[in-house]
DNA sequence: TTGTACGCGTTATCAC
DNA sequence: GTGATAACGCGTACAA
């Protein structure tokens, strides 16, 4: 593959000359430029990214660690940032951390390595201070769904207390008194603030929380599946449910045994993936704008480390879920 | 940070000898292991990626173009061909194509910047001819789903017109005669394929093949219900879609308008994507392997391109969609 | 067994 | 405006 000298010299020109061309200087004559840019016509060069970025200091990668790459909800932020991050010639690489702290630290330390110039993350085993270390040592970070004290203005967060709160009070709003819960693994943080939020609301109306209603899933459909099983006999009107996912698991659990959704059951979802408005019935959830923080994300980055303002340069860092109302959840309050 | 020199003077020894140490050169006595890896230690010593790609010549990176990150099936090839990379310390570094031969073109080109030792393509847009001279001049190509002409060996595909066949038939063995078709946009070959797949079959069958029975859709579930909306007066007993997506769409549309599933119409889909089990009735489909493909996609490059022998080092190049008989399809043939 | 020196492809800092 | 030249961090002949 051709090089920069290779094109200096088909230019008759200087190799500072050539990278003066490719990188829009203004200090050169318009007839050299024109005959650099032949000769990289016909060569067919393509600048080395990494010879470039030894020399410059800047890698013009980030680097991006989620759970499961293949996870729909953690698809959605990659390729919107990647989407983002490729229009200003930024590359975009991901890894996964398996929510495992070895793997989690393994991921970033194999992006850190690749040099690159900022890290989004969103891991949920790593301790805290390896975080706060990596922020303020090793490279510029931004965390994704998780919030970590002393790091406050590099997070972007969801709401996730308000915004099961939300769902719980739409839930009792609409007449519901005996509410069930499938929770997410109370050894994350976001099932557990998913949770939280469930029992305040409850809590404010002064309803039951029977500890029997209460399952706790591993955000999977097969886990909701079971979790329901468990909760069909306790003769609730509602059941809250930690994630989509499991929701959808509760769903099909009612469709095999013929409990009807929302007639006999109303089931309630979190996070609004795109399947929701799919299944039968389509699912009253709460919105996860998984989109809008990956470019929040995006553009927090680009110009805090790449000084590149976009439209939105001072994204909001923290987002509230939003009630998508669909036809899971029945309203059962008395007639007036 | 710390570089080798930093490292070698801390361990009183030479650059050489480190990288020695940390290439595993055998050339090296205990000793002098110990010491410098602990200099390693102290100085928190990451190897540069970016600078060992230039001295050595290989990047360790490969690159992936998809259409869509943030599509499901698409997420699973990378995040697959992700997960095996990494276990060799190859980073993936993925770009969304978003099947628009400028772009698919542009991600291309891009990654080639990066110097991937290798590129996984899963475009639809770009000519063959470019793939072509790719394959020959540039870089090391597999092409996933597409079949190029002169590069069979480096394509790992899918046999969507078995496939589909193959789903068609199963339709005619249960007794159905007044098939319907969604097909996919007619200018993918993907969607071309499961298209001609299905018309064989009935052709083979003798089956009356109304054109009036058969809409194009655009893989979309939005376009599945438009096209069911279509269908829903012909009085077919059967509907064979060219993707899970548009079934998931014609599903909705039978429910909304109170036509039963399978009773009054079966439903076939086609990829089987994750939530294909979940919807109701659970849909019956054609499996589409994205997750061995893309592992075989991985092999194949750790094989021919870094020489890593794996379990599967000469993977199947073409795959066979498998039946998965759920609840959406109905046996109407005549008893005995 | 270890050290020296050069090259990888580019950018940046000087002179001219 | 343009051209030498020295970095950038590492791998690797070659020498010792």
């Amino acid at each position: 593959m051709a090089t920069i000298k290779d094109v200096s010299k088909h230019a008759g020109v200087s190799p500072a000359t050539v990278s003066r061309v490719l990188n829009n200087s203004e200090l050169v004559v318009e007839k050299t430029r024109v005959k650099v840019m032949a000769a990289v016509e016909a060569l067919g060069y393509r600048p080395n990214t990494l010879a470039r970025a030894m020399a410059s200091g800047r890698s013009g990668i980030v680097g991006m660690v989620v759970p499961e790459m293949s996870a729909p909800i953690h698809a959605r932020f990659i390729g919107e940032a990647e989407k983002l991050f490729r229009q200003h010639r930024i590359q975009l690489i991901g890894a996964s951390g398996h929510c495992d702290p070895e793997q989690e630290r393994d991921a970033i330390e194999f992006l850190l390595q690749c040099r690159c110039d900022a890290l989004i993350l969103l891991v949920e085993a790593i301790d805290d201070g390896y975080l706060k270390q990596l922020a303020n040592r090793e490279a510029n970070v931004v965390l994704l769904n998780r919030h970590v004290a002393g790091l406050e203005s590099q997070c972007i967060t969801l709401d996730n207390l308000q915004g099961s709160f939300t769902g719980a009070s739409h839930l009792i709003e609409l007449g519901h008194k005996r509410i069930g819960c499938i929770t997410g693994p109370q050894n994350k943080q976001d099932a557990r603030e998913r949770f939280e939020g469930f029992q305040q609301a409850l809590q404010q109306h002064q309803l039951i929380q029977n500890p029997a209603w209460c399952v706790e899933g591993e955000f999977t459909e097969a886990s909701g599946y079971q979790a329901m099983a468990k909760l069909a006999d306790q003769q609730l009107t509602a059941v809250f449910c930690g994630n989509d996912e499991m929701a959808f698991g509760a769903l099909a659990y009612c469709r095999k045994h013929g409990i009807a959704v929302p007639e006999q059951i109303s089931i309630l979802g979190f996070d609004d993936l795109h399947f929701a408005s799919y299944t039968f019935p389509a699912l009253t959830t709460m919105h996860f704008p998984a989109d809008t923080m990956a470019i929040a994300a995006t553009e927090f980055l680009l110009s805090n480390c790449y000084n590149i303002e976009t439209a939105n340069s001072a994204p909001v860092m923290t987002y509230l879920p939003t009630l998508v109302s669909r036809d899971s959840v029945a309203d059962i309050s008395p007639v007036e």
